[in-house]
DNA sequence: TGACGTAGCTACCAGCGTTAGCTACCGTGG
DNA sequence: CCACGGTAGCTAACGCTGGTAGCTACGTCA
């Protein structure tokens, strides 16, 4: 297993504003504004550019931040060897850390992947679990493709009303079960 | 085979509108926005109001659209008796619709779906394929699942450089083509 | 003391969806 | 023939968005 890559290093401030973020998209229906988040930290809008170039910049330290604990879980899933294969561990996994933090979630797989503005291997990690539950680059790509859309779409609330999600994933877990 | 649910019946105008709408949704890198879309109309965006009582309005007629094409391929491609398997021949339809119109694919697969304000079994008739293909239910969520996630990674560029995309759909299908 | 960087402020900009209220046209009934 | 009502356009405006310019107060250091 690699190490974890380390976070991107932060002023006390640019924490404090990353926090406060992280605050309002988890608040249930809080969308994030730069006016939302300055009113949060008890200052005006245009301050926050003092610390952010932009409001992208800001997601994408919360991408990080989601990244660094949807991998953790991940990893943790797999080396725990619970019973159960490791496809249905990973499975597991995925959706508890994604389904409880869907707002997170969502900024951080919707639109297009900042890979330039994340720490180099931070992508590579968290999606290594997948490699190691398949052992093919491939398959990991269809395994994590899975993953993703149910959890998109579990967390869309897209699927029918009164459908059985439970045993939707475990159908998903015993196709790549092999 | 059930029969393809009927259109809601639109004025010409509102389909003239619809059709600008979905003129600009086509249209590299466009977004749509009231005022875009009155200007192709050669209009004021006040004047949409008369048609449609919201924005959202117009890209549930929009996502109607995008639903009667899908579930045309994907029957069309179980019909057609081509060869391989019912699994290959459905993911590639729906890779192959999804991929051509993807602003049209992203509008109408993100964010909560309109499901009141569609064609009642528009729905149910769009995903039959799934069904028809894997004859379970939960199955036909779980492989569902894996096209829409393989898509929406696949437009939003989501997969890391220099990957074989042709053969990560294979693996998919390779995993439920029991 | 003077210079400089930090971190706040107010005022503002263009663009967004949307509303209110007005106007011109057009078919129909008295 | 003329008034009425519906249709479909218009301008002006509101409150929100992300973002910029330019000012100010404060702390540090030569």
């Amino acid at each position: 297993m690699t190490a974890a890559p380390s976070p991107i290093r932060r002023s006390t401030r640019e924490a404090q504003i990353v926090a406060a973020a992280r605050r309002i998209v988890e608040e249930e229906g809080g969308a994030l504004t730069m006016r939302r988040l300055a009113a949060e930290l008890g200052i005006q809008a245009p301050s926050l550019y003092k610390h952010f170039r932009t409001k992208h910049a800001v997601e994408v330290a919360l991408i990080e931040q989601g990244l660094l604990e949807l991998g953790a879980a991940l990893h943790g899933a797999l080396s725990g060897r619970g019973r159960g294969g490791m496809v249905p561990r990973l499975l597991t996994a995925y959706r508890t850390a994604a389904v409880g933090n869907p707002a997170l979630y969502r900024l951080a797989t919707s639109g297009p992947f900042p890979r330039a503005e994340l720490p180099p291997g931070l992508e590579d990690w968290a999606g290594e679990p997948f490699l190691l539950a398949t052992g093919d680059p491939c398959r990991a790509q269809a395994l994590f493709s899975l993953a993703h859309g149910l959890v998109v779409l579990e967390i869309d609330d897209r699927f029918p009303p009164g459908s059985d999600l439970r045993r939707t994933w475990d159908a998903g877990a015993a196709a790549f079960a092999s």
